[in-house]
DNA sequence: ACAACTCGTTCACTAAAGTTAAGAAATGCG
DNA sequence: CGCATTTCTTAACTTTAGTGAACGAGTTGT
């Protein structure tokens, strides 16, 4: 399970043997049992996620309802808004499946950036990336109706469709549960 | 036009002297007229944009027309995903307004940042701030309708509805010019 | 001054999403 | 296992966005 990070991480900087022993014994891998809720509206946190296995998920309560804004997949990193900011969260994130999680601590995160320079290039070259490629799927979002975006999931993430509930990838895709049926059977009717 | 640059700064990180002096001889500082286009769909480029005054905005020129999607006004910074990636421009760039610009070359960067660590914290600390504010925005689109995406428009960026055509302000909402006049004539039939 | 364009609005019509309700299928739990 | 809950689908109806066309106001260029 370290490999796959040690993999993940080599793609940013070259970590030398004591760096990576640095990392190991900050106890940071976590297996967390699918429904458990990591962090809750109305929380103060300082706790990054980086999945390692398995799917977390991030939702608002408004109106009484849920609406699922993100999932989170193999080598995906989370660091919720409200760690950031340093106010109270304003959504929930959740384990959709039986996860493996490096889970960070924003404090511990300075003392490593001081000690490991390193380390800071790579959590600003990830940010910058994450931040084009989150710029990029807003836009795909924007200039495209709910069957397109449909569509272009099912082309570039096909693993969600199977994994995740079909109510909670209709407010994903910014529309109802009963719309994302609709769709999905006027595709098949176009098709055959 | 530098003080509101270093008064920027200063909310990240605190400069000496020398450091304000270096980055003042990088000669980065730019006037450019309403209209022109800083970067074109196709294109490579490593320039990063920051806006001192003025309004820069992002589109897409999809079956022939343009979709645009951010607005970038004083105080935000704009880097491409194309030179994040490397890769050929997906969108155009340009001024909606003449502008006081701050462009900066990716290349200058990686030699700041080597030369002044506490540089590259401060692009650290923003891209991770960028991507939670961005996070916030699209998850607000996601779950709201064209209308409550313009009532939150009005809201948080008023200064946009006026300096910012509507046909251009309707794609940022994700919608059709039409769609956007009769949205804004059915909220004006509900008030008064 | 005039033609050509752009921009915003309006209208009639079509298509698609929201809403409400009902029921079938799958899942979870005692 | 069987009951309850959740999830998914379908349907009828309402609301809203997309489409194509037309119009007037404002701009640009000659």
């Amino acid at each position: 399970m370290q490999d796959a990070l040690f993999g993940f991480i080599s793609k940013y900087v070259q970590l030398t043997e004591e760096e990576k022993n640095a990392i190991i014994s900050l106890d940071i891998f976590h297996s967390v049992k699918k429904g458990t809720v990591l962090l809750q509206e109305g929380q103060k946190s300082k706790e990054s996620y980086f999945v390692l296995k398995g799917c977390i998920r991030t939702y608002y309560v408004l109106d009484g309802e849920e609406k699922t804004t993100a999932f989170y997949t193999e080598m995906d990193a989370l660091t919720p808004p409200c760690v950031v900011s340093k106010t109270p969260s304003e959504y929930y994130v959740s384990c959709l499946e039986d996860c493996i999680l490096l889970i960070s601590n924003s404090d511990m995160e300075v003392v490593i950036n001081q000690k490991f320079p390193k380390f800071e290039t790579m959590c600003r070259v990830l940010s910058e990336e994450l931040l084009a490629k989150q710029r990029i799927d807003f836009d795909e979002f924007k200039t495209s109706s709910p069957e397109q975006r449909y569509l272009n999931l099912v082309e570039k993430r096909p693993d969600l469709i199977q994994r995740v509930p079909q109510h909670q990838l209709a407010s994903y895709l910014g529309i109802k549960p009963q719309s994302l049926s609709r769709l999905r059977a006027r595709i098949l009717e176009k098709k055959g």
